[in-house]
DNA sequence: GAAGGACAACTTGTCATGCAACCTGATAGC
DNA sequence: GCTATCAGGTTGCATGACAAGTTGTCCTTC
């Protein structure tokens, strides 16, 4: 019979795990400095060596990120996922999107909670309000994220976001397009008005014109084939 | 205006996508051994430290795992994504799944090639003839993966595949349930004939017969509330 | 007082060395 | 043939040292 070696925790490993928590509970907040190595070392009672290989282990992951003579900062609160890395075309992309939000729009419909409500109403009345495009585009990409977040399914505002964030260079361009914000905004109140009427298919029809709409803005409607 | 920091290229960090493409291009096949850490801080000539850095971070990643006294071996060629670590319910991952792969069904009936029907097919034989239930929870899965394969979206497949390793567990209980296996296998073979006629009305209603059946048997009939 | 430069203190990056703990295979003894 | 021992290789961890980058402070100078 084969046994099966038990991975048993090293130092490194252990403070490796703790760091990461502390992260991600946010205890230690995004772009806030962690302790110095030797401050650490102090704190797990280990030597700098196992604090530097959890630390880069940490940077590995893409939480955290270190720089020579001021320290290690925290970069993402949760690790970035690897899903979704290489390279996809745009037009996949939004296939998926498309597949993916237009039923969470009609799950949010018969879920949302009225805190749901009021989140979404804010996220646009700050949508409309903002004049910058980045800005904008991140207001936008939050008001998708508080639809998936009202299925009352945490695995699809994590979906949903990681989607978003690799869709984000295209997603700046487009919301650049001259005229482009107020369309959106009122594609936005369309989605927003059926979900907070409990109307699944209402929502879900706008959430796929409001797709559409922004495929191709980005697909840039001159050219085409 | 506001400088960002030019994040420039450690030696550590250097040696570890070094790691890191060998193991993906598969140059450090799966279960071989690496080279221990003083030959390869040879090899790299930097110190020990420096690759004991690297490799810790690489056993972060999950593509190598280390052993005291026997060496560092590759377990998997890619990083497992870390999109769906976490705690979630099975009622919230089934819900993900149908919300996916039925209107995956659709999509491969529309799009699947002749390639990917005689794979599918080939899939549906083994898990016929295969006793072991272990085995076809894996033959099982292979098939949801070709029918996401078939949408001819590179995306989708990965999705799946995804969502499938972290059911696996529950789907080899429910894999083992008595006479569940013949029912699989008529499920499965609903669906194949409609994508093979290209119907995607049809693939749709099958899949989710399909999902449906899976969720009633993993979740115990027997206690409903 | 304001501006600028020198300097000290702190930080990460890297190297070198030593030793403990662990695993494996060879070897000697029975 | 079997077992015990041992030697050599491997990772795990600690310590010390120095280079290089960053930042705040103090002091000089105007």
């Amino acid at each position: 019979m084969k046994v099966i070696p038990v991975a048993q925790r090293t130092a490194a490993e252990h403070v490796r795990s703790q760091l990461v928590e502390l992260i991600e509970s946010g205890e230690f907040a995004v772009g806030q400095r962690l302790p110095s190595e030797a401050e650490l070392s102090k704190s797990f009672a280990v030597s700098r060596s196992v604090i530097r290989e959890a630390l880069h282990s940490v940077n590995a992951l893409g939480l955290t990120r270190s720089y020579a003579g001021k320290g290690t900062f925290v970069d993402a609160q949760f690790a970035p996922s690897q899903l979704l890395t290489g390279k996809y075309l745009p037009r996949d992309l939004h296939e998926v999107r498309r597949t993916l939000e237009v039923p969470l729009a009609a799950l949010a419909a018969e879920r949302r909670s009225r805190t749901d409500l009021k989140a979404m109403t804010a996220l646009l009345v700050r949508f409309r309000d903002e004049q910058d495009p980045s800005i904008r585009v991140g207001i936008d990409a939050d008001f998708h994220v508080a639809i998936a977040t009202a299925t009352a399914n945490p695995l699809f505002p994590r979906l949903v976001s990681e989607l978003r964030s690799v869709l984000q260079e295209q997603a700046i361009a487009a919301a650049a397009v001259p005229g482009r914000a107020i369309q959106a905004a009122d594609e936005h109140d369309a989605i927003l008005a059926a979900i907070a009427e409990r109307d699944a298919n209402a929502a879900a029809n706008a959430m796929k014109l409001h797709l559409a709409a922004v495929e191709d803005t980005v697909t840039a409607p001159g050219r085409r084939k």
